[in-house]
RNA sequence: GCGCCCGUAGCUCAGUAGGAUAGAGCAUCGGUUUCCUAAACCGAAGGUCGCAGGUUCGAGUCCUGCCGGGCGUACCA
C-alpha cells in the first residue's frame, strides 16, 4: 500500500495547485512536531501563500475547502500562520493494521516505484591482512543499505572491490616464501620471521645493531634463494614450487597467522632496509642480477603483474593468499550476518587488463596529459595548494596505476556491463575528494551520463574512549574478530546473571545475538557522517537505544506468545479472526499508529542511505510498545480487548523482527 | 595557506526540503513490582543550538565573518 505520508502530500499539493493556480506545490508533509497537532502536518502553505502574495491562513483555509481527505483524516484544521493540521481517522488507522496483519512477508511495505539497478560497492578488505575496526563501519553500512534497497524491490549488486591488487603485493609473495624457508629448511626451529620481527622492534632505535641484522638477513636470504633451485640458480623449483602445490591440503588457520606474521616481517624489513645501501641478487629476465634489497618486493610484484609462464609461482602464491584471505573475511561475514560472499568479490585484480585502457581513452579525449611525469586528469572546478588545478593521477610516472585508475576502470565496468543505474560507494569520508574527483572524471569523460546517479556514502571514524580512532594499547588498528568476540563474551557475562537458568545452548545463541547485535546497532544508531566512541559499556547497556533494549522488547512479546497456551489461548486463531479493533487506550493508539509507519521509516532510510533513521523509529517503536505492555494486559483483559491487544503485540513483534532482522541483520532472540 | 566536515543539556547523540514551545538516551533526583521477563515503566530537573552579524512572517537548519576541533590537499588506498 502507499505510504499514508505520500498520499497525503500528494492529495494536498494537488489542492493547493488547483486552488492558488501554482504549478508543482509542495505540501511539505511531515509527521506532526507534537501529538497535540495531531498525526501529520503539512508546512507548504505558508510558502505557496509567499510566493503568490497572500494570507497564509486564509489561503490554507481555502486549500482544506477543497480537499477531501475524509477516508483517511478527520476534517484538517487550519493553525498557526498556515500549518495544515491531520489526524488520522479511528477506522482507517484499524483498516491499516489488518492490512499489515495481512501481509506476513513485507508488512504491507510497497515496492519502490521503479525498479533499478543499483551498485553498492563496500567492505573492501586487503589481502593477507586480517579485517580491523576500519572495516567495520563500510561492511555493515553497506550490507544494510543493500537489504533496503532489495527489499524497495531494486536489483541490488554488492560489489566487494578487495585490495587485490598492488604495490604491496611482492611482500606478500615474499612473505611466503620466507614461511616456506622456514618450514622446509629450518624445520624444527623457531620461525625466523618471528624472531627476527621483534629483533628489529627491539633495536627500532639502534641504528648500528639494525644493520648488522639486516646484514645477516640478507646474507641468508642469498644462500636460502640459491639453493631454492634445481634448474637455474634460485628458480624455486626445489622447496617453493613444492611449498606452494601442497597448500591446498593444510591447516588453514595455522597457515593463515603464518602468513600475517610473514607480511609483517615484510613490512618491517622493508622500511628498516632502506637507506642502508643493501644489494640482493634476484632473476631479471632469466638472468642474476644484483639489485637494492629494498627494490626486491617491488620486482616481485612487477613479476606477479606481468604474469606467464615464467612468473607462475608469483602467481599462485598470490592466489593462495587471496584464497585464503577470503575464507577469513567470510569468516568474519558470517559472524556479522552480513549477506556478503564470494560471488560479490570483484576486486582491484579484476580490472588489471582494463587500465592501460582507461589511461589510453582518456588520453584520447582529451582529458588526460602528462604532468611531472604522471598521467593526470585535471577536472574542473578542483584547485591545489597554490590555487592550481588539482590532479587527479591515474598513473604514476613508473608507469604504475593507482587506486583511481582501477576505481575508474570498475565505475566503467559497472555502468557498461553491470548496467548500473546507481552505484553507491561506502567508505569513510577522508576519500570524500577522491570520490568528487572520479565522479567529476567519470562525467567528463561520458562514462556515467546525467541519470547514472554516483553516490559516496561517506562515513566517520570509530574513536576509542579517549577521542582519537579506535587502536589498542600498543597503537596497533583493533582486529574485528577480537572486538567481536569481546562483544559476544561481555553478552554473555550479562546473560549469566540475568538468566542463569538457561540452556547452554540458548546461552550461547542469546551472547551472539546480543554482543554481534549491540556492536552493530551502536553503529547504525549514529548518523554514520558523524564520527562515534565507541563504548562496550554504552551499546550493551540495556537501557537507551540500544540492540539489547530492542532484543528485549521481542523477547517479552516473544513471552507472551508462549504463555499464551498455559492460559488455554489460542494466538492464531484469534489473530485469523480479528474482523475489527478496539482501540481505546492512549497507549494502543500510540502504538498502532506508530505501526502503521513502519514503511516511511524504510523509505526515508533507503533515500539517504541512513541506517539511523530505521534505529530512530525501531527504538521509538520498542518504547512505546513497553509503554503499551506496562499499561495495557494482554493474555489476561478482557475478551473483547484481547484480540486487539494481541495484534499490536505480533504487529510490534513482526516489524522488530523484519526491521532487525532482516533490513540490518541483527538477529532477534526468542528469549533472553 | 586552501578545501571539506563538525561545534545542540553535565556526558553521548537525534533533529529527514526553513516551520509551531529544540528532542532522545545516559547520568542525577523522585515514584511504580500480589499482575504476560523491573534487561521495564511513569515523572522531575537540566539549553544564549560555539560567537557576531545578515536573509525571512519564521533560522539549530540558508548567507558572511570570527573562534575552536577533525579530515583532506601530485604520484598510498
Amino acid at each position: 500500500m502507499k505510504l499514508i505520508i505520500d498520499e497525503l502530500e500528494e492529495r494536498i499539493s494537488k489542492a493547493m495547485e488547483s486552488v492558488a493556480a501554482v504549478r508543482l506545490c509542495a505540501a511539505v508533509v511531515r509527521p506532526a512536531a507534537d501529538a497535540k497537532f495531531g498525526d501529520y502536518q503539512a508546512n507548504g502553505v505558508m510558502a505557496l501563500a509567499k510566493q503568490v502574495k497572500t494570507n497564509p491562513r486564509k489561503l490554507a483555509e481555502e486549500i482544506v475547502a477543497n480537499l477531501d481527505l475524509s477516508d483517511m483524516c478527520e476534517p484538517p484544521e487550519v493553525a498557526g500562520p498556515g500549518f495544515i493540521n491531520l489526524r488520522l481517522k479511528a477506522d482507517f488507522l484499524a483498516a491499516r493494521l489488518l492490512e499489515i496483519n495481512g501481509d506476513a512477508d513485507r508488512l504491507a511495505v510497497d515496492k519502490a516505484a521503479g525498479r533499478k539497478t543499483i551498485v553498492v560497492d563496500f567492505s573492501s578488505p586487503n589481502i593477507a591482512k586480517q579485517m580491523h575496526v576500519g572495516h567495520l563501519r563500510s561492511t555493515i553500512i553497506g550490507d544494510a543499505i543493500c537489504r533496503m534497497l532489495e527489499f524497495l524491490g531494486h536489483n541490488v549488486i554488492p560489489q566487494n572491490h578487495i585490495g587485490d591488487w598492488g604495490t604491496q603485493f611482492g611482500m606478500v609473495i615474499l612473505g611466503l616464501w620466507h614461511v616456506c624457508m622456514a618450514e622446509e629448511k629450518y624445520a624444527g626451529q623457531e620461525p625466523y620471521y618471528r624472531t627476527e620481527l621483534e629483533e628489529m622492534k627491539a633495536h627500532a632505535t639502534d641504528r648500528k645493531t639494525l644493520e648488522d641484522i639486516c646484514r645477516r638477513i640478507r646474507k641468508r636470504q642469498e644462500e636460502d634463494w640459491r639453493e631454492d633451485s634445481y634448474e637455474s640458480t634460485g628458480d624455486g623449483k626445489k622447496l617453493f614450487r613444492p611449498f606452494l602445490d601442497k597448500l591446498p591440503t593444510r591447516d588453514e588457520s595455522v597457515l593463515w597467522g603464518k602468513i600475517l606474521s610473514a607480511y609483517q616481517y615484510m613490512n618491517m624489513l622493508e622500511e628498516t632496509i632502506a637507506g642502508m645501501g643493501l644489494r640482493n641478487p634476484t632473476l631479471v629476465d632469466g638472468k642474476v642480477q644484483d639489485i637494492p634489497f629494498e627494490l626486491l618486493s617491488r620486482h616481485v610484484t612487477a613479476m606477479l603483474q606481468k604474469g606467464g609462464k615464467q612468473n607462475q609461482q608469483e602467481c599462485d602464491a598470490w592466489a593462495h593468499v587471496r584464497r585464503l584471505t577470503m575464507k577469513q573475511c567470510n569468516e568474519i561475514y558470517r559472524l556479522l550476518n552480513v549477506t556478503l560472499n564470494d560471488s560479490h568479490v570483484r576486486g582491484e585484480s579484476a580490472y588489471n587488463d582494463d587500465l592501460p585502457g582507461v589511461v589510453a581513452d582518456l588520453k584520447k579525449a582529451g582529458l588526460a596529459g602528462e604532468s611531472d611525469g604522471a598521467v593526470c586528469v585535471f577536472p574542473e572546478g578542483f584547485k591545489n595548494k597554490e590555487g592550481q588545478p588539482l590532479p587527479f593521477i591515474i598513473q604514476k610516472s613508473d608507469g604504475a596505476y593507482l587506486y583511481a585508475t582501477t576505481d575508474l576502470a570498475a565505475l566503467r565496468y559497472r555502468v557498461y556491463k553491470l548496467k548500473a543505474d546507481a552505484i553507491v560507494y561506502v567508505t569513510d569520508s577522508r576519500q570524500k575528494l577522491h570520490f568528487e574527483m572520479l565522479f567529476a572524471v567519470a562525467r567528463a569523460a561520458c562514462w556515467a551520463g546525467e541519470d547514472t546517479e554516483l553516490t559516496h556514502v561517506m562515513f566517520g571514524s570509530v574513536l576509542g574512549e579517549d577521542g582519537a580512532p579506535l587502536k589498542t594499547r600498543s597503537g596497533e588498528n583493533v582486529k574485528l574478530r577480537e572486538l567481536l568476540d569481546e562483544a559476544v563474551e561481555r553478552a554473555r557475562a550479562v546473560v549469566e546473571q540475568k538468566n542463569p537458568e538457561l540452556s547452554e545452548a540458548d546461552k550461547v545463541k542469546i551472547a551472539e545475538a546480543v554482543g554481534i547485535g549491540a556492536v552493530k546497532y551502536a553503529d547504525y544508531s549514529n548518523n554514520r557522517t558523524s564520527d562515534y566512541v565507541f563504548s562496550f559499556d554504552k551499546m550493551l547497556a540495556m537501557e537507551g537505544n540500544t540492540a539489547p533494549y530492542m532484543q528485549y522488547a521481542y523477547a517479552r512479546i516473544k513471552s507472551i506468545e508462549r504463555k499464551a497456551e498455559s492460559k488455554d489461548v489460542d494466538i492464531e486463531t484469534e489473530l485469523a479472526s480479528v474482523k475489527e479493533l478496539t482501540l481505546a487506550d492512549a497507549a494502543e493508539l500510540d502504538l498502532a499508529k506508530h505501526l502503521i509507519r513502519y514503511g516511511e521509516a524504510v523509505a526515508a532510510a533507503a533515500a539517504d542511505y541512513r541506517p539511523n533513521y530505521l534505529t530512530s523509529y525501531l527504538f521509538e517503536l520498542a518504547q512505546k510498545f513497553s509503554a503499551f505492555y506496562t499499561n495495557c494486559p494482554v493474555l489476561s483483559a478482557e475478551p473483547a480487548k484481547r484480540p486487539t491487544r494481541l495484534l499490536l503485540c505480533d504487529l510490534t513483534a513482526r516489524t522488530i523482527k523484519h526491521g532487525l532482522g532482516e533490513l540490518l541483520g541483527i538477529t532477534v532472540v526468542e528469549q533472553m
